[in-house]
DNA sequence: CGCTGGGTTGATCGGTGTCAATTCGTGTGG
DNA sequence: CCACACGAATTGACACCGATCAACCCAGCG
C-alpha cells in the first residue's frame, strides 16, 4: 500500500457541507483523491485559452481570477477564486479552456484526472452532482457580475463585490471576525469592476469615508456590514448558501 | 400502451449534435422523454426568482431571457435564450431559482421532472453529461458579456452580440442565409446591453451606417460577417462548437 | 381618427476614462 | 548605510462616452 499525505481540501468540504449533506463515507472519498498538489507563485498562469484539458484543479490557498483579454491590451476578470473553489471542473464537460485562470497571489492547487471525476459519477452520483453544483454556482456569481456591470454605478458594484467576498470567504472559514484577507493590488481590483485604476481608487474613498469599510496591509474589514449591503442592495440567494439535498 | 405526440425537440438535438457525437439511441431516449409541453405569451414570466423548482425546461420555440432586477427599477438581461437552451437545467442542481426568466416573444417550452433527469445520469451517463455541457456553455456565454460590459465601447458590444446570436442562431438552423429572425425590440436589447434606449439606438446606427448589417421588421440581416466580426472582436472559440467526445 | 408602442433625433448632464504628477514603502546594488 | 528604482496608492485637470430629458414620427389598431 503507498502511503501518500493527502493534500488539505477541507475548504471543498466546509464548501460543500454549508450546501449540502455530505456523508462521512462521501467526504472520505473526497480526500483520499489521487489528488496532485502543486504550488504556484503569483502572477502565474495556471491554465490558458485554448488549453486542452485531461485534469482540473481544485483550489486549496490564494486567489485566483478567470481573465479575458481585448484588442487594446485591457483585459477583464471574470471571475475570482478563493480556496474551496474548483477552478476548472467545467473542462471536464467542455475539454478546451476558453479563459486563462491566473493567480493574483502565490497560490496552491490540488488536481486531478478527468478520468477519475467521471468514475466518480458513476460510483457516487450525489457526490459527483455536487461537484456539478459548483459550476452552477458559478454562473449565478457571473450573473450577478453582470448586473452589476450593466446597471450599478461604479460605488454599489464594489460594495457588492466586497458583500460577496465576505460571505463566500467565510463559507470556507476564511474570515475572522469582521475582517479578511484580501492581498490583491488595486489594479487587479480595477480589473474585476471593469474600471480604470483612477476610478476604482475613488469609489475605494467612497466607501472608505463613510466608514462602512477599510482596505490596507492586504486586509479588508467591513466595520459596517448593514449600511454596506443595503447600499449594494446586496442578496446572498445567488451564492446559494441553504443547505438542501441537491 | 399510452400514444403520447412528442413534442419537436429537433433544436436540442442539432445543438448536441454540432458539440459531440450523440447515438442514434441516445438520440431516442431523449426524444421519448417524457416532457409536457407549454405555450407562452410574450411577456410572460415562466420562472421567478425564489421559486423552488422540480422540473427543467427546454425552448422550443421563440426567444427568453434571464432578468436581474435593481433597486432603481432598472432590469439587466443576464442571458438570452433560443430554441434548443435548456434555460433552467441548473435548476436541477441549485433547487431555488436566484433570478427570473421571461419571455420576450410567444415561446413554447417542453418541461420534464428533475426525477427522470436524475435517472438518466445512471442510465446514460454520456447523455447526461451532454446537458451538463450545456450549462457550462451557458457560463462561458456569460464570461463574454461580462468581458463585453466591463471593457467594450457599447457599438462593439452591440457588434459582439449580433455575431454571437448569429452563431447560436445558425448552429439550430434558425438562420436563412445571412439573416435571422430577430423579433425584440430596442427596449429589450438595451437591457441586453445594459445601455439607455437612446444609446443602444444610436450604437445601432453605426453599425447600419457601415453597411455591416440591418435590422428591421424583426428581422436581421448580416451584410458584411468579416467586417462585423473584426470590429467586434469574436472569436467563437468560448460557443464550443468544435465536436468533441466530452 | 385619436391612442399607443416602437423607433429616432437633439440638447445637455454626469459618471468614468485618460493623462500627468506626487507620495510612500520596499527592495537592491553601490 | 545610502541612493535609487520600482510598484502601489493617491490626487488634479480635462476629455468623452453614454444617460437623461424632451420632442417628434410612424404604423397598427380600436
Amino acid at each position: 500500500m503507498v502511503a501518500m499525505t493527502e493534500p488539505d481540501i477541507s475548504a471543498l468540504i466546509l464548501y460543500l457541507k454549508r450546501r449540502d449533506d455530505l456523508s462521512t463515507d462521501e467526504e472520505m472519498v473526497l480526500r483520499s483523491l489521487p489528488w496532485r498538489v502543486k504550488n504556484w507563485p503569483a502572477a502565474s498562469e495556471i491554465v490558458r485559452e485554448g488549453q486542452k484539458m485531461q485534469e482540473s484543479s481544485l483550489q486549496l490557498s490564494g486567489f485566483t481570477a478567470r481573465v479575458g483579454h481585448v484588442a487594446s491590451g485591457d483585459r477583464q476578470i471574470t471571475g475570482l477564486h478563493i480556496p474551496g473553489d474548483f477552478i476548472d471542473l467545467h473542462s471536464l464537460l467542455l475539454k478546451v479552456m476558453d479563459h486563462s485562470i491566473i493567480t493574483l497571489t502565490p497560490c496552491s492547487t490540488a488536481s486531478i484526472d478527468h478520468a477519475v471525476l467521471q468514475r466518480l459519477s458513476a460510483t457516487h452520483p450525489h457526490l459527483s452532482r455536487m461537484l456539478m453544483m459548483t459550476i452552477a454556482i458559478d454562473a449565478a456569481v457571473q450573473r450577478a457580475w453582470i448586473v452589476d456591470l450593466g446597471r450599478h454605478l461604479a460605488s454599489k458594484h464594489m460594495a457588492r463585490i466586497f458583500c460577496e467576498l465576505f460571505k463566500r470567504l467565510e463559507t470556507v472559514g476564511l474570515t475572522a471576525g469582521s475582517s479578511f484577507e484580501l492581498p490583491l493590488t488595486q489594479v487587479m481590483f480595477a480589473d474585476v469592476l471593469g474600471l480604470s485604476i483612477v476610478h476604482t481608487n475613488r469609489s475605494l474613498q467612497q466607501l472608505r469615508s463613510r466608514g462602512w469599510l477599510e482596505w490596507s496591509d492586504k486586509t479588508a474589514y467591513i466595520h459596517d456590514w448593514a449600511s454596506l449591503a443595503e447600499f449594494a442592495g446586496f442578496d446572498p440567494l445567488y451564492l446559494n448558501l441553504q443547505r438542501y439535498h441537491r
